[in-house]
DNA sequence: CTCAAAAATGCTGCATACAAAATGCAAAAG
DNA sequence: CTTTTGCATTTTGTATGCAGCATTTTTGAG
């Protein structure tokens, strides 16, 4: 699987990287859709997007294929490509299962987490406070995800960390709409706080139950909005 | 020349290329990693590999990309797509994931589900017994994992049926390798056999139960042929 | 004026052509 | 004898062209 590659800032020591041109385009559609630049229902033509971004239909089929596998868009019979629009049931039913898989990967990261990586998601915590403090949302926003990422990763289980970016993907575009208000927030915060304390004492049981709570809440502060 | 061969319902061989050539491609480029023609690790010559599906390597290559993203085959920059290939780790993990979803699946179907679709799944529960009668084994094993299918879409929940098809479908490959012998096979059925049971019970918490100790113990039938 | 049928337009789906990169091999230098 | 370098072949990556389908517009009859 492709890491969602504008996720954190660089703080990986970029290789020379000469990044083929397939990951740039999907991850660049990726955001499009994301953002919204690409609304929900709307077709994907083939040369205008193309003459946009600068390439030929080609590599750009290949890209949409890619996403489409992804369950980005869907594929229409002789009539391309559209972005996939998601239901409010679409998105309790996402949730619903990418809370199962934090969960379990809450519970697994506890056991096989070294020391460091658990370090590693306390700075990312650390910093994510400071954003809120500042009041800093969109980078509060990233770091947030980032850290139920590393989450999953911390599992050293692949399929489970992949999964759990994919909904966690789909569902982006969903937690960008929802801006909720700051009581909220301060509760999503403290939530996150009951995280890092449980992983840091490798407390398995306490880590599940709190990311679980906190995708359950999710879900009630972007109900309403869909 | 394998058969199409890629669901139960279909034992269709003709050409009738009323599904657009993208789906064909892909599904035939999944049955021949599934079934071992495509050895994992070998790369897939694209011209050589279009010429034997008489297609151009376009529509392949967007195939290619599908799987890619499906994580049955990577993508080498400059080097175009290998077939992924699954260390025994990688299996384990899968398994850990299938197994939560699949639990998760039992407990919702339970609810979700209607009396003609749980009476759907009886009536493949009893063709897949006349094939361990008959000892069909390929037949018993396609109409198995129908079952496990249905019951993730009897929870109505398409991310979960979709997560649960697609691991599933990874670890297709392993299992076509993995023959138990009579003993195992036949607690294989009765776990099964406990499955409908609590299913036309709509007990949500014994079909769960069973569901995970069934995959936990399909990885001790495979884990030593990996 | 309305509606239906046919032409026209635009887009997708697939194939082919071209460019860039990599691999293999052979010959020459150390 | 080993290593390196440069050429040739193979393979991937990208662009373009053509045919078919869908939708829309136009035209003709009622």
């Amino acid at each position: 699987m492709s890491e969602p590659s504008s996720d954190l800032p660089t703080s990986n020591s970029g290789p020379i990287q000469r990044t083929a041109l397939h990951d740039t385009l999907v991850g660049r559609l990726r955001d499009m859709i994301i953002e919204g630049e690409l609304a929900p229902g709307s077709r994907m033509h083939e040369s205008q997007l193309g003459e946009q971004l600068g390439v030929s239909r080609t590599p750009l089929r290949e890209a949409i294929k890619y996403l489409a596998s992804e369950g980005l868009v869907e594929l229409v019979p002789s009539r391309g490509a559209v972005v996939k629009r998601f239901t409010g049931k679409d998105v309790h039913d996402m949730i619903i299962v990418l809370k199962s898989l934090e969960e379990l990967a809450g519970n697994l990261a506890c056991v096989t987490a070294t020391d460091q990586e658990i370090a590693r998601v306390r700075r990312i915590h650390d910093e994510m406070l400071q954003c809120y403090e500042a009041k800093d949302r969109l980078r509060y926003y990233k770091l947030n995800q980032a850290i139920h990422t590393e989450i999953s990763q911390l599992t050293h289980n692949e399929a489970l960390a992949s999964m759990q970016a994919l909904l966690q993907s789909r569902l982006k575009r969903i937690r960008f709409i929802g801006h909720e208000g700051p009581d909220k927030w301060a509760a999503a915060v403290a939530e996150h706080e009951e995280m890092i304390t449980a992983l840091e004492a490798r407390d398995g049981k306490a880590l599940s139950e709190v990311l679980g709570r906190h995708l359950l809440k999710a879900w009630e502060r972007v109900k309403d909005s869909i």
